[in-house]
DNA sequence: GCAGATGTGTTATAAAAATAGCATATGGCT
DNA sequence: AGCCATATGCTATTTTTATAACACATCTGC
């Protein structure tokens, strides 16, 4: 099994890269802006070079400004978080993962429910994925 | 939005958490056979000692050795975990996060695989959480 | 009842991460 | 042209993490 591309990040690089993710694209003062807790402008450029150098980042000079971007596409990312995240909190059952994100407020699914979870799930389809 | 458990663990400190999530319940032995690369049994111990001052697990004495196990319900951690992926990678969509656990294979999601949903949705919820 | 395997308690230390200061460059505005 | 807001480049320092050694306790089988 491929090893997941999250664990090698530290817990702000962890972050920061999801920060990333969420935005798809952003300046350092973007990042700053989306980061908990407060944290120096200087201090984000840091990490975000220090991510650059250890390849899981890079960025596009647009301008002055640099705008960073994970390096990874977001859709492989996101595989891999799934993955990790339904072993490890849904034995590996993705029908566990989907009654979980059904079931939200712990009740039961009707029929009516199932007859949307289809639409919902061809209407993804359709969007296709970036 | 209460924020995730997740992000005040280290790397370690997440790794050794999700092992326990994994097993529910483990020696320090047993954490220490699901680390990759290896890491001394004292290593563990410590970070499984600190861990627990932290507050995120907690051990029962069973007989003479410590069994451990996290803090936080699985189920909770669970929902915190899976919102904090759709956040981040599915742009808080459930849909989007259906599609790609059913969509595995990057193929079409057939008439066939929709009843099959209705099934396994209806399964997990007949299980129960725990 | 003793030796060895398997545990825990405590403490030390090297390595990495997190934070931020200072110097300098650029672009826009008056 | 000169100033200010906003950037980057580089470097320094503190804090936290990660790792593991050593000492002692308990159980197990002989």
């Amino acid at each position: 099994m491929a090893k997941s591309l999250h664990s090698k990040l530290t817990r702000r690089e962890r972050q920061i890269v999801d920060i990333l993710y969420r935005r798809r694209r952003a300046t350092a003062a973007q990042v700053m802006e989306d980061m908990v807790g407060d944290v120096s402008y200087s201090t984000v450029r840091t990490q975000l070079r220090v991510l650059e150098e250890k390849g899981h980042v890079r960025h596009d000079a647009e301008g002055l400004r640099y705008v960073y971007s994970p390096k990874v596409p977001r859709s492989t990312a996101r595989r891999s978080a799934l993955t990790h995240l339904v072993d490890t909190f849904f034995d590996g059952s993705t029908e566990k993962v989907v009654a979980a994100l059904l079931g939200s407020d712990g009740g039961q699914v009707s029929d009516d429910e199932l007859a949307r979870i289809a639409d919902m799930v061809a209407k993804a389809q359709d969007e296709g994925e970036q």
